[in-house]
DNA sequence: CAAAGTTACTGAACACTGTTCAGTATTCCA
DNA sequence: TGGAATACTGAACAGTGTTCAGTAACTTTG
């Protein structure tokens, strides 16, 4: 049967449309921002078409998400190389946080947000699974030579990634005006931030 | 003239009413959740009112955001009275948290949310000012006596605040969940990361 | 005390939002 | 070629923040 074949694709295909659309749209203007009316009109479908393939609002952000994620694992993979445990923790936290300061909107529908419509605190799929399990992995290897103070990785998994997130995410919703920093300076001091900690946590 | 002083009386006394009942409302249901509507016929009246009184509802939750900020210095000034600057700041920590937690709308307000009508990223009067000067005097006061491992006592604030952030605002969002923990032992692994946290910064 | 002026409040209306669903047009298969 | 399945539409529903002409109550003035 090539024709269902085809049906297949094409559904796929038509996914891929939106989740685009979506994705484009979303990094633009933020989630809340884009409605389902305007993403149908910039792929020239009606508003209904897009309930076809995704259940609502709330699931085409999952999908975004999924996408989103997918873009911190390549950066981790990218940037965060070092054999050096410690240095590949320190490179993952630097990319961390510039991929939070360079894709505001993304960072936010990842981190920060909740999705109004539905019920919260639901746990979506393995979204950021990896990317907490590079983090882990990485903590551990440190761990192992006995280079951290922390007696357990997942605590220690916790307050690193804390510490990144409280840092990106006041800067984000600008919590951080109240120390009157100008903007040039701000990346300066984070990365200062993110130094003097990893420093901290070694033994 | 007494008709003026009453009428400037009665003014504050709705604003008041107003507010309060926001506040109510956020506290419940969160500020998304909450419409001006719904507002309006809680104390009964009609929504145009509200717009007597209050410019938007962005200015309604800067308010509900002023006496937000009131219970959490509240909050400090009851639990965070230690003579010892190092106690004093793991008890500031521990009230940070738990007020977070307990008030997670509340905390919603404060820290995450971006009100989505207007342009972001203004300061808001001095909304905060006054909690960032209690940690930051704990933090000089600190390192007066050469207690803590910073050189700034900015960065210190910022780095202890963006932890402190980043552990409740990630729970909150129910972030954590990746971790797989329980929520009954989730107050007490926090608790433990505010005191690794904070022996990790003693010099 | 009555008329005029001021103030407080209303609620319909506007332009949005996410979402649903009867109806239509197109494609597929016998 | 006719009937079934599929894809899509767009009007409609219930909700949102916000505005504003109109009304009712209160205050001041003649």
């Amino acid at each position: 049967m090539g024709i269902s074949d085809r049906k297949e694709r094409e559904k796929g295909e038509m996914k891929k449309l939106i989740t685009d659309a979506a994705m484009r749209m979303f990094l633009e203007d933020g989630y809340a921002k884009t409605s389902i009316r305007n993403i149908a009109e910039s792929i020239e479908y009606s508003p209904g078409t897009i309930y076809l393939y995704y259940k609502d609002k709330d699931e085409l952000l999952y999908e975004v998400q999924r996408q989103a994620f997918l873009k911190l694992v390549s950066a981790f993979k990218e940037h965060a190389t070092s054999a050096d445990p410690l240095v590949r923790l320190s490179q993952m936290g630097k990319t961390y946080v510039s991929f939070g300061l360079e894709n505001p909107e993304l960072y936010d529908l990842m981190f920060i947000i909740r999705a109004p419509m539905n019920v919260d605190c639901e746990v979506h799929d393995d979204n950021g699974l990896e990317c907490f399990g590079y983090l882990l992995r990485t903590l551990e290897e440190c761990m192992a030579s006995d280079l951290l103070i922390f007696k357990d990785p997942n605590q220690a998994a916790l307050q690193v990634w804390s510490m990144m997130h409280g840092l990106v995410s006041l800067n984000i919703r600008c919590r951080l005006k109240i120390m009157l920093l100008d903007e040039s300076s701000m990346q300066l001091v984070l990365n200062n931030a993110i130094d003097e900690y990893i420093t901290s946590i070694i033994k």
